[in-house]
RNA sequence: UGGGCUAUCGCCAAAUGGUAAGGCAACGGACUCUGACUCCGUCACUCAAGGUUCGAAUCCUUGUAGCCCAGCCA
């Protein structure tokens, strides 16, 4: 091992977990991803995937997908698809470790019997606003409830009524008997199964009882053998529960839960609840909408899964609340995409340039590469004429200053062809710039070492006559982060220019091939992916993933 | 105002009583057939006030701020 030894450090959970193999608490490490199939999976859960799957790998242990599906009235079978599909795609495996909540109803069923025969479970008969009055405050101690002397017998009869269908919705409860004093709202007779009708999309009909998650959760891990279950901060004050449950129903080396802080990203919308809203609002396209955050959507927008790795890599693991700067979701992409694909050129905002100097019927083909920094990705021939396609952006009438781009008088670099020097405009009416005109030094092209002479700038172009018309979607933030996703009065708050189109551009004849999820870096514009969902052979539709930084800014242009 | 948790640079985040890592962002500069990339450089006496100690981000005290909990949701 003569390596220079990697000295990141651990993060708190990696410590527990050295700890535990060290004193024999657990001689391996087994976590899960545990998800309810209520919605689609976003970036947030892709830090708990690849938390959860990492430390199985480093520790050499097994990870476990498990829908936690013990609310029917929630749950969709569209929704295990879309996350088995997006856990997939992420790369954590569970490899044959797939399991349902579900399937253990019947030993959570037993389990609750074995409460009731404890005298640590009891049917109540309270209706949900009694139950409140008796639960107490935050302040102020619970009462018991009316049903706590019940015999067992009587418990017993009663749940097993509960559970033959005797009893309609939210007419009985079962609650474990713990402490109705408890400072922690928890534990103060926490209810663990109530009676719901619904059909279960895995268990169909078979039950009308249901386990609730702090009941079901502990078993569901110890089924398992679980290790180290890891959750969300949300749950500390459910650890004390979690422990209950394994005590009373006495698992043997029970698991043990650990919680760590949710990632927030600035200035999107995270979180499964808001995004269903605007799905459901259709506020945005689907839950796929390249303004989301979801996994699915960010698929779309052609971020990869080494991608998502990274970010989840640098933003690490702690237990304090924070929200990461999306600043640092797009370096993570552009860091992983910048000597995978290939420069391309193109005009968002596209202006025409003419070499009056270059014979009109003449059509050139130049050899380009296609990265290079990378070779691998080898080069393209794009036809080079008399008139081309240049950005808006790259032309000046007056330059201002430390402007190094194209005004009259000045000479520059078209990208992979020749110098050029402006020499005037045309206008419209109006004043608009319609036409750039330069004369070219047939002695400049690509690749003849110039020496004699630097040019300060080097611009990209598109020839017009072969190029490629296309349409690009630039996105901007959905919310605000000051402002946040509602306003006070309730309405959303959302920035009406989050979709900004862009029509009439002009692309490389490279890109006519150009398909679906194929990602290219726009020169000086960004990386964009084709919209796999919009894009046809003769109508490429494009998204942008993230722009590249750029030092020298103009005035915004409204695009 | 009961309980639980958290507090280190604009944003994440290390440091486990031995003299404040790293990344993102930003800002300088070099380089450049992309104003990108790359490379150099700049960027914190750790929420506050006391205390313990030769020595404190780490321990103690007292405050302050933020998050979570009163679903038959997870």
């Amino acid at each position: 091992m003569s390596e220079v030894e990697n000295v990141v450090s651990k993060n708190f959970i990696e410590q527990i977990i050295d700890k535990d193999l060290a004193e024999g608490v657990y001689d391996t490490v087994h976590t899960r991803f545990p998800p309810e199939p209520n919605g689609y999976l976003h970036i947030g859960h892709a830090k708990s995937i690849l938390l959860n799957y990492g430390l199985a790998q480093k520790y050499h242990g097994k990870f476990n997908m498990r829908f936690d599906d013990t609310n029917p009235t929630k749950e969709k079978v569209e929704f295990v698809e879309s996350i088995k599909a997006d856990i997939e795609w992420l790369g954590a495996d569970w490899e044959d470790r797939l399991f349902f909540a579900s399937d253990y109803f019947q030993e959570m069923y037993e389990g609750a019997i074995k409460l009731i025969k404890k005298k640590k479970a009891y049917v109540s008969d309270l209706n949900p606003e009694q139950m409140r009055e008796f639960r107490g405050t935050l302040t102020e101690p619970g009462k018991d409830d009316p049903s706590v002397s019940r015999s067992v017998e009587e418990n017993l009869q009663l749940f097993e009524d509960m559970k033959n269908g005797k009893f309609g919705d939210g007419e009985k409860v079962l609650r474990a008997r713990i402490d109705m004093t408890s400072p922690n709202m928890n534990m103060r007779d926490p209810i663990i199964y109530r009676v719901a009708r619904m059909t279960h999309h895995n268990t169909g009909d078979q039950w009308c009882i249901y386990p609730m998650y702090d009941y079901a959760h502990p078993i569901e891990d110890a089924i398992e053998h679980i290790t180290h279950s890891i959750c969300t901060l949300e749950f500390e004050d459910h650890r004390p529960l979690y422990d209950w449950v394994l005590r009373e129903l006495e698992y043997q080396n029970p698991p043990k839960q650990i919680e760590f802080a949710k990632l927030y990203l600035t200035n999107v919308v995270t979180g499964k609840r808001y995004i269903k809203k605007l799905v459901e609002d259709q506020i945005v396209d689907g839950w796929d909408d390249p303004r989301l955050v979801s996994i699915a959507a960010l698929r779309r927008r052609g971020f990869t899964p080494e991608s998502i790795k990274l970010f989840v890599e640098l933003c690490g693991i702690s237990k304090s609340n924070s929200s990461v700067d999306y600043a640092m979701l797009e370096y993570c992409i552009r860091e992983d995409l910048k000597l995978k694909k290939p420069r391309l050129m193109a005009c968002l905002d596209p202006v025409k340039l003419i070499i009056d100097n270059y014979p009109e019927d003449k059509t050139e083909l130049l050899e380009i590469p296609n990265n290079l920094e990378n070779e691998e990705l080898g080069s393209r021939m794009v036809p080079f004429g008399r008139e081309l396609y240049i950005d808006r952006d790259d032309f000046m009438e007056e330059p201002v200053k430390k402007y190094f781009r194209l005004y009259p008088g000045n000479e520059v670099r078209l990208m992979g062809a020749y110098f050029v020097t402006c020499t005037h405009c045309v206008k419209d009416e109006a004043g608009k710039v319609i036409e750039v005109h330069c004369t070219y030094d047939p002695e400049t092209k690509s690749g003849a070492n110039v020496t004699d002479r630097k040019v300060k700038g080097t611009i990209h172009w598109v020839p017009v006559k072969e190029a490629v018309r296309a349409e690009v979607r630039l996105y901007e933030n959905l919310i605000d982060e000051e402002k946040g996703v509602y306003n006070e009065d309730g309405s959303l708050n959302l920035n009406p220019n989050s979709l900004i189109v862009l029509k009439e551009c002009y692309l490389e004849p490279a890109f006519q091939g150009a398909k679906g999820f194929d990602t290219f870096q726009f020169v000086r514009q960004g990386f964009f992916v084709v919209d796999y969902k919009d894009s046809k052979p003769e109508e490429l539709v494009f998204n942008r993933i993230v722009s590249l930084k750029s030092s020298f800014k103009l005035e915004k242009k409204e695009l």
